[in-house]
DNA sequence: GGACTAAACGGACAAATGTCCGTTTTTATT
DNA sequence: AATAAAAACGGACATTTGTCCGTTTAGTCC
């Protein structure tokens, strides 16, 4: 037996403790609710509970990775229907996913980077978390290829860094902000990432290509 | 009597909290340090170190209030000693201010936003700490004196946007993955930032006043 | 079915944060 | 100097996070 399975009644307890959790963060809020408390709901012990989740982070992580598969597929989809038209375009539709996206999961994302884990860097920072990887990756790509259009060549990772900037301002905290705290609708803050990080590329392209 | 000093015990309790957090923190390092050692090594019960910091977050402000202070007058300075140059170079230079301070004080300001309070949206988030406002407030006059420059009108707040996604990008956080997890120099980060915020406006400015 | 092993269990325990409240000290007033 | 109110004190306590380890159970092999 090289690979098992997961057991039987440890699978059962992992949707007791996602459903328990579900239930209790709709009820009271991610933040009001403790571990402790997940753990009594569901009805395993502490150590249960933590063994398969080292923080509420992980566990947020869980119980939005359905939707986060989803999302990475609507991207990857979106991406490769759209390969035929303009990269300004592509990363405009890209960013509004985004958006949408967030403003799906707010609640749980902004757990999910508070409890993420260190602070230090190296892996165990949300730039080495998977779901960071991929999106970075997809805007350093939809980048360079902007830049290719434009016939700008890329200095040593300058695309990289954008991306990073582009992320640092989807962040969830941020967009709350926007959203309740100055009253924007979804797409008056899409809007803003459009007019900042497309449309000035956009002009930038046109001015060059004249 | 209408309003009183500051209680004589109170104040030395506080420089003795603030002596011993720094030491400790130096010590140990921010994250390792509880605040029960915090009190014990000041000499102080628990409850009087609470009812003055409510938690690590505000120690550390108070620790890093007098440099902030001097960084807010330092960028006040020079945006008054500024004021001939044109609004490109100016938020260079305050961008370069920025990156100076966040490389001294990466540590501490880390934990502040970590520890700074609510996520929720509303007063107690970063967004309405005076220091946010401070600098979104500095930006935000910068881009619009640079979109003045172009003659281009400021759609509803676009400004502020911008501001808000520059903020996101100065987070120490993001600092700390460039510095050490991808071992960029400050000064490879300062002209990072220098291309993306300010090259791409000189470039519509040049292309805008053709 | 019996036995063995790896995995999972769960509750006690440790450590940290944050609160509460009876007690003490400072300070202004007389 | 006595007094009283305001402010500060401090440690016990409640709550939460996270760990440890002896015990139980599922799955496999014979």
């Amino acid at each position: 037996m090289q690979l098992r399975e997961e057991r039987k009644d440890a699978a059962e307890h992992r949707q007791r403790i996602l459903q328990s959790a579900l239930q209790l963060f709709r009820e009271h809020g991610v933040e009001q609710v403790s571990m402790h408390r997940i753990a009594k709901q569901a009805g395993v012990g502490q150590g249960t509970l933590y063994r398969r989740y080292g923080n509420k982070g992980d566990l947020c992580m869980d119980l939005i990775f359905d939707s986060y598969t989803k999302f990475k597929e609507r991207v990857s989809f979106y991406l490769e229907q759209s390969a035929a038209e303009s990269p300004d375009m592509r990363l405009d539709g890209v960013l509004g996913q985004c958006i949408d996206y967030i403003d799906d999961k707010a609640d749980l994302l902004a757990v999910l980077r508070t409890l993420g884990g260190d602070q230090r860097p190296g892996p165990g920072t949300v730039y080495h978390s998977p779901p960071y990887r991929f999106m970075h990756d997809v805007f350093v790509r939809l980048i360079l290829e902007i830049k290719q259009t434009q016939n700008r060549p890329d200095g040593a990772g300058e695309a990289e860094f954008v991306a990073h900037a582009i992320m640092a301002a989807l962040c969830p905290d941020l967009y709350f902000e926007l959203r309740f705290g100055q009253g924007m609708s979804k797409e008056q803050i899409k809007e803003r990432f459009r007019a900042f990080y497309v449309e000035r590329a956009y002009t930038d392209q046109v001015n060059a290509t004249r």
